[in-house]
DNA sequence: TTTAGGG
DNA sequence: CCCTAAA
């Protein structure tokens, strides 16, 4: 459904943003990566960046655990963070194609599809999507480069999406049990003339610092001193809108990078099983998780030597070895007017979303979620050797870029997306649940409505969410032999950078609310509209209203005939005239 | 970082 | 939506 709109409104060509929306500002400039400051201490939810740098930075086998406990406490934690790369829509476990992606289809494409005698939805609908063997060993490259450097993952990013349309394939439920999962590399990746993934010439510091700013903790009251709330006069009784979090923002994440520079031409890489039936993918090896295994349970079902405390360091830190990842089932809804290509592509880009659409955290020792994500691993108890087998990790897509994750969550988001994905269990389009007072800044603006996009709703807490089809699940010692090395495209990392985000068209609700704000603040103050009407809608900026006025005003000067998208009342354009009239420079504005 | 405009 | 000069 998406995807069909998507394609009504014309639009091909975009590619799935890589980049988180944060570090678009960055782009065009040498470096899409912040520097971050020191940290004294390891925070549970980096510990998965931290480990899958580690993988990358060594590559022997022998460490001394007591010698990692040290230089983990020496180094205070030092780290890599973790990001991801941009998302695209995604139906909750129905993981949807976003627009266009790749150039999805165009009229003509869709004509071409009378020449299959097929019905594709009813097909997709009948048929479990999965990934062949060849994928199975392409996604792996993402999902490592997401935990470890996103110059990386930047440009696995890429090779994902120049090669998706090769390496997917549908098959019928039926053929579940032919699957043979992703642990043996398929021939076709093993004599691929081009480098498919990722080698870790450098892993620089990297945390893009926006991602993180509306990370839960962050809008917690409490995280906001006194100083860091500044105001603008119209704010000045508006409790609600005070609030600038930027320099707490950017001072909180600070972190000092680790590895500088450490050039490494050899890595494990970590493979993602993509199958409907995550058990299957080990060849007969104990499942350990069952398909439909609880959230809860996920993740530690198998926690043996998800630590590998063997490797061979000069620092005292804690070694972990995530040695593969399971992608959740994935469904595909294509309209029957699709192309096979594009059905290809679709495939591709739900499993880019799962692995790359951002990916939640979990830390679970002893059975039981890491509760305190502020907690040292010596305090967690996941520092010292004796617990390491009880350690797990469960990565699962982040269905929203959410902000309003409970903030007693030991959850923590790898990357919030900056395009949020649409998502199956999209909720509740009450706004209540929003604004129910979690957080000051949604009583603003003389309760003008936040957020009337479905899309923006961030409902994550409400989410029904059958996590066990949605987690990625760490699997300990598993597809050992898929952990191949790959040269760096570097080649890729360039064009990367520059991908256009998706497109959202506005809906009626925002632009009511965007007229409203206007109404209000006027034009020209932008940054305050966003945050009044659209604090909590991340994927839009203040350019991008800035822009969307221009354009209803525009829309409102011409007519109706001329007018494409989603029809914009027109009661809403006499508004946004009014407002345009009385605010534009020709009319002096005595307010 | 924001604003303002052109692309 | 992107890009970017200016502020």
């Amino acid at each position: 459904m998406v995807l069909e709109k998507s394609l009504d409104y014309g639009f091909k060509g975009y590619r799935v943003p890589i980049m988180p929306r944060a570090s678009r500002s960055a782009r065009g400039k040498a470096s899409v990566t912040k520097k971050i400051g020191g940290c004294q201490k390891m925070f549970a939810f980096e510990l998965l960046a931290s480990v899958a740098s580690q993988i990358l930075q060594k590559n022997e086998d022998n460490v001394n655990p007591q010698e990692m406990a040290r230089m983990n406490r020496e180094s205070n934690g030092d780290c890599l963070k973790a990001t991801g790369w941009g998302s695209i829509n995604i139906d909750g476990s129905l993981a949807i194609v976003s627009q266009g992606v790749g150039g999805l289809l165009g009229e003509h494409e869709r004509s071409r599809l009378g020449s299959c005698n097929k019905s594709f939805s009813d097909n997709c609908r009948n048929k479990l999507l999965r990934l062949d063997d060849s994928v199975g060993l392409e996604t792996k490259c993402p999902a490592l480069v997401s935990l470890d450097s996103s110059s990386e993952r930047l440009s696995c990013g890429r090779a994902l999406h120049r090669s998706s349309s090769k390496h997917v394939k549908y098959v019928n439920r039926d053929d579940d049990e032919k699957f043979s999962g992703c642990s043996q590399p398929s021939p076709l990746n093993a004599s691929s003339s081009r480098p498919l993934c990722f080698g870790v010439q450098r892993i620089e510091e990297m945390v893009v610092s926006k991602p993180w700013k509306f990370a839960p903790e962050l809008l917690k009251k409490d995280e906001f001193p006194a100083n860091d709330v500044k105001t603008k006069p119209f704010f000045r009784s508006n409790k609600a809108c005070h609030i600038r979090r930027r320099a707490s923002y950017h001072s909180y994440f600070k972190r000092r990078k680790l590895f500088k520079q450490s050039s490494v031409s050899k890595f494990k890489a970590i493979s993602i099983c993509a199958s409907t039936f995550p058990e299957k993918c080990r060849n007969g090896e104990d499942p350990a998780y069952p398909a439909n295994i609880h959230r809860a349970s996920v993740g530690v079902s198998s926690p043996a030597s998800v630590l590998n405390s063997s490797w061979k360091t000069r620092e005292s830190h804690v070694k972990l070895s995530v040695k593969s990842f399971k992608v959740p089932e994935l469904f595909i809804e294509m309209p029957e007017t699709a192309t096979v290509d594009s059905l290809k592509r679709a495939v591709m880009e739900a499993a880019m979303t799962v692995l790359g659409g951002g990916l939640r955290v979990h830390v679970l020792l002893h059975g039981n979620k890491v509760p305190d994500d502020s907690k040292t691993l010596l305090q967690s108890g996941i520092s010292q050797g004796d617990n390491m087998d009880t350690l797990g990790f469960m990565l699962e897509p982040n269905p929203i870029g959410d902000l309003t994750l409970k903030s007693d969550d030991p959850l923590f988001m790898l990357y919030p997306a900056a395009n949020q994905p649409f998502t199956r269990y999209h909720a509740n389009p009450s706004m209540d649940s929003i604004d129910g007072g979690d957080h000051s800044q949604t009583e603003s603006c003389n309760g003008l409505k936040k957020n009337h996009d479905e899309d923006d709703t961030h409902l994550s807490h409400e989410v029904p969410a059958p996590e066990s089809s949605k987690s990625l699940i760490v699997l300990p010692n598993m597809c050992t032999e898929a952990l191949n090395m790959f040269p760096l495209d570097q080649r890729s990392q360039k064009t990367e950078l520059t991908r256009r985000r998706i497109r959202r068209p506005f809906s009626v609700a925002e632009v009511e609310a965007l007229v409203q704000a206007v109404e209000q603040l006027g034009t020209g103050r932008w940054r305050d509209v966003k945050h009044c009407a659209f604090d909590c809608a991340k994927h839009r900026t203040y350019v991008d209203l800035k822009d969307k006025w221009k354009t209803l005003v525009h829309t409102a000067q011409i007519s109706p005939q001329q007018r494409r998208g989603e029809a914009v009342p027109q009661e809403l354009l006499d508004r946004v005239l009014a407002v345009h009239s009385y605010w534009s420079p020709q009319k002096p504005k005595d307010k």
